[in-house]
DNA sequence: ACGACCCCTT
């Protein structure tokens, strides 16, 4: 026990030898201390004693008394070596628990090594704890090998720690390592064991775990058959988890959750239904699931009725439905619900403007982010952060996402992840790709879709080679690309026209990465070839693909037709995009334009008609600028602006000064060759 | 000393 210290801590002049004294006397330095005695004194205990009771006499202070007992003793006070009571040993806890950094960390551990606690069953596992917090389980896993007396606790604190930290491969490593030294583990054991297995989908192993809980008899634990029936169930075992619930002689809300939730991610809703209408006491959580199973599959009309018949809905509940519309698309709905809330948090605000973003909304987003901001009941978080940026990026709103990269950085988001990529995301699309490559280098920890997102961005911008060089530092730093990463490769070989290295990153994709092509990727290398006018090996290209072609991937090509002025195959796509896409008028334009650029009149003549009879009508392009902090949508001849005539008259000069510099536009060279 | 079920992202 803690509350002991050998007595030769606690040197007394008589000696701690005396005999008949209990090996392990209590002390408690702080109460000594505030008793008002100092460090070297001698003191008799009958002194002790009488300091101890003054203050109050607390119920801490008696078994020091008790133990010591009226033995005449004279004690010589050493408080370095006196050693820690339980309120020392708290506060030692404490110390620990509130490490802020692995520095931090080993100073408190040589205050430990110092008063000889370094093996402290009660102490150990705290420093483990404390490193699963500050994710550094490499150093956790020294810390304990270097412990003679592996305790339960200390396991499960290493199981904790690697769960906190994704490092479920490493747990269940640790666990099969611990059935091998024969240690017993206890019903804390199991659940975080098969966690870590649900987690890396390591369902044997699971099975394997499974069977030491027969084996040592924890199967009747509420916690270990939550666990076992989240295992099965993310297995997709649904029989196996069944059995696990069957045969339960106990169960509790929870377990009815964790199976009904088993159901409904194996897509058996009827079942899960079934069991919900069974179950013999239904808390929030539970309607939660359920009312979420309907949402997952798509039934948002039941999972309303469910909604609505809930004796009570906690934030969660409104959130969970709000979610819903807002991933249907449903903005309306989302946003009534939303107004009706008794209670908002975060992540209703976010629900509301991810239904704005989903749905293109995107002033809407803008809106609302305000109104929360200025509402100041509930504070944006990373996720409502990375939203509003992608917004931004969506309308060019560079100055409101400048004014969220501030914000975001004054707020303690700077490490975070997603609010950098979405930083990167948004310098990128509103045209700072400097801004952005600040963005990225500044990150200390980068994932996959960091790396990804500089990368396209970088090919967006032309800047090709800088996208392929990062490529290479990617693969140094160890991430693994995807398919995404390949689309901005291949992106920034279209740009620099870099026909082969483009056609050999495609073949490196598959063949080294295991990727398989999506259509996008067919749809880049066909952009590839045909944006260097090698039409038909794009067209090759086109007829090979494991899949259909789509109207972007003709689209594009229909684009390089233009460029190369190649009618029969310009011919050929737009039969493929009418046949895709019949209401889009766009793509008669695109040949039309083909045709004007050709003199070839009456066939744009023709086209016009054919166009007509479709009964469509092409939507003007729009394009979106950021001016003094307000994003502003034109289109073409728009004169819906306030200073619409200023804006003219400004183009027209810029149109002048293009052109005494020697700009020509297509229009022009059109009007020169015929 | 240690534990389970529901809402959030690019």
């Amino acid at each position: 026990m803690p509350l002991y210290r050998r007595i030769p801590k606690l040197r007394g002049t008589a000696g701690g030898m005396h005999a008949g004294l209990p090996e392990y006397v209590p002390v408690n330095l702080k109460d000594i201390a505030e008793a008002g005695f100092q460090d070297g004194d001698e003191v008799s205990l009958e002194t002790l004693k009488k300091g101890l009771m003054n203050p109050l006499g607390r119920e801490k202070r008696l078994p020091l008394l008790k133990i010591l007992g009226d033995r005449e003793l004279s004690l010589k006070l050493n408080f370095k070596a006196c050693a820690f009571s339980a309120s020392a040993m708290e506060k030692l806890i404490y110390v620990l628990q509130s490490c802020k950094t692995i520095k931090h960390l080993h100073q408190v551990q040589s205050q430990i090594i110092t008063h000889g606690l370094e093996q402290s069953d009660c102490i150990v596992p705290r420093i483990i704890a404390a490193c699963g917090l500050l994710k550094a389980m490499t150093y956790a896993h020294r810390v304990f090998d270097k412990i003679s007396d592996q305790n339960v606790a200390l396991w499960n604190a290493m199981f904790k720690g690697y769960g906190q930290n994704e490092l479920h491969k490493e747990a269940v490593v640790l666990f099969s390592k611990m059935m091998k030294f024969g240690v017993m583990p206890n019903c804390f054991t199991f659940p975080m064991v098969l966690k870590s297995c649900v987690k890396i989908c390591a369902l044997r192993e699971g099975e394997e775990v499974h069977c030491f809980v027969i084996k040592n008899g924890f199967r009747g634990n509420l916690f270990v058959g939550t666990a076992l029936i989240e295992l099965y169930s993310g297995g997709r075992v649904i029989e196996a988890a069944y059995k696990v619930f069957g045969e339960m002689v106990e169960r509790n809300v929870v377990v009815w959750t964790s199976m009904i939730n088993g159901y409904i991610s194996c897509g058996e809703i009827p079942s899960a239904r079934c069991l919900f209408n069974l179950a013999p006491e239904r808390d929030v959580i539970l309607w939660n699931t359920m009312v979420l199973g309907y949402i997952e599959l798509g039934n948002m009309v039941e999972a309303r009725k469910l909604f609505d018949q809930m004796p009570k809905k906690d934030v969660i509940s409104w959130n969970t439905v709000l979610n819903g519309y807002a991933n249907n698309g449903d903005v309306e709905e989302c946003q009534r619900l939303f107004e009706e809330m008794p209670e908002k948090n975060v992540f209703s605000w976010n629900a509301l403007i991810r239904s704005y973003a989903h749905n293109g909304s995107f002033f809407e987003v803008l809106d609302a982010f305000k109104r929360m901001l200025i509402e100041e009941r509930v504070l944006p978080n990373d996720a409502t952060l990375a939203t509003v940026l992608s917004a931004c990026a969506r309308l060019g709103a560079l100055d409101l996402g400048k004014w969220v990269h501030v914000y975001a950085e004054s707020n303690g988001y700077k490490g975070n992840v997603y609010i950098g990529n979405a930083l990167i995301d948004m310098y990128a699309k509103c045209g700072i790709i400097e801004n952005a490559m600040d963005v990225f280098k500044s990150m200390d920890k980068k994932d996959l879709i960091s790396w990804n997102t500089i990368i396209s961005g970088l090919a967006m911008h032309g800047r090709g080679a800088d996208a392929l060089s990062l490529f290479g530092e990617m693969k140094n730093a160890g991430e693994m690309p995807d398919g995404i990463t390949f689309i901005g490769i291949m992106c920034a070989c279209t740009h620099m026209g870099l026909v082969e290295e483009g056609l050999s990153y495609f073949q490196a994709m598959t063949e080294d990465y295991s990727i398989e092509p999506q259509i996008e990727h067919y749809g880049c290398m066909v952009d590839l070839l045909a944006r260097a006018g090698r039409l038909a090996e794009a067209t090759d290209f086109v007829r090979r693909m494991p899949m259909q072609a789509d109207s972007v991937i003709w689209g594009n090509l229909l684009g390089s037709c233009r460029i190369y002025k190649n009618v029969e195959l310009a011919e050929l796509a737009l039969k493929q995009l009418i046949e895709l896409e019949p209401k889009n008028p766009a793509n008669f334009v695109m040949l039309s334009n083909i045709y004007g650029e050709l003199g070839r009149w009456k066939d744009v003549a023709q086209l016009k008609v054919a166009m007509r009879d479709t009964g469509f009508k092409k939507l003007p392009g729009c394009s979106l600028i950021g001016v003094n902090e307000v994003v502003v949508e034109f289109y073409s001849l728009d004169e819906r602006h306030s200073k619409a005539e200023e804006i003219y008259e400004t183009l027209k000069g810029l149109t002048k000064l293009l052109r005494s510099s020697g700009y020509v536009s297509d229009i022009q060279l059109l009007e020169q060759g015929t």
